[in-house]
DNA sequence: ATCTGTTATATGACTAACACATATATTATA
DNA sequence: TATAATATATGTGTTAGTCATATAACAGAT
């Protein structure tokens, strides 16, 4: 199973483990953060993903299916942009409760790392101490 | 949505986005570590992840489903260990096959903690600090 | 003896996030 | 007129996670 690295020195170890160590709904945070920099519309927001994150191509539909929820949420609400060229843009803005929702996650994404943190110690420990060996 | 929060000062937020922020499957390189350390069996390992994470309860069901899956994998094998007081305990041991992944699995859990840092980075550019303002 | 609690393993059913494919319409450009 | 880029959206299947429940061995209490 998955490819074989011992080297330790993170190298390439693509496509292993798929879909698995992410974190879960992560690109919710991230759709709140990005609204509450400024509206954007949904095309830009994957765009704008794309970049900061490596995420793998962040997908159009969860993407959209996401905003989609958050509105009926009461999270963001939005317009139609009919301006500028190309087809119509559906415009999303962050609402106050959206706001709230960003900072609840801020306080879970913290309390995830702490976890990553007691794991990778807890790794480190066992591999990476004299004693203990192997 | 979810209980009011501005505090910033990481209170209690329990129960708020119940199942998002954590990291998929990670249960999973937990299993691995807990029997690289030792053999064991399910119910012990479920008491042991008990306590270094706050983990709510470290769910049976997927316990041992992950374990049975892991066998069907080649990342651990069990035999039965009836010796002792009460009911028979299917003891795991893991193999070099299943060491192998879990060396995989802390080089996604670092990439995992990276992704995390850069997201709350951007969130307090925007919200600490002192321009951007809001 | 029976009842309750602890230890121990396991299945069934449901949900949510995710992955992947595909449909659609508009506009620009080759 | 064909192709590509922009833009939104649905359909379907997979998997981790959640919650409930079933089963069984054994210990101690009444």
């Amino acid at each position: 199973m998955c490819n074989s690295h011992h080297g330790e020195q993170g190298e390439s170890e693509e496509r292993c483990c798929p879909g698995r160590g992410r974190v879960r709904g992560f690109m919710q945070p991230w759709l709140l953060l990005l609204l509450a920099q400024k509206p954007a519309h949904g095309y830009e927001l994957m765009e704008r993903l794309g970049q900061d994150d490596e995420t793998p191509g962040a997908d159009p539909g969860l993407l959209y299916r996401t905003l989609r929820q958050f509105e009926e949420d009461g999270l963001v609400r939005s317009s139609w942009d009919t301006k500028g060229s190309g087809p119509a843009r559906r415009v999303y803005e962050i609402t106050d409760e959206g706001m709230e929702y960003l900072h609840a996650w801020v306080v879970n994404i913290r309390r995830t790392r702490e976890r990553l943190d007691r794991f990778l110690a807890e790794y480190q420990a066992y591999f990476q101490s004299p004693e203990e060996g192997r």
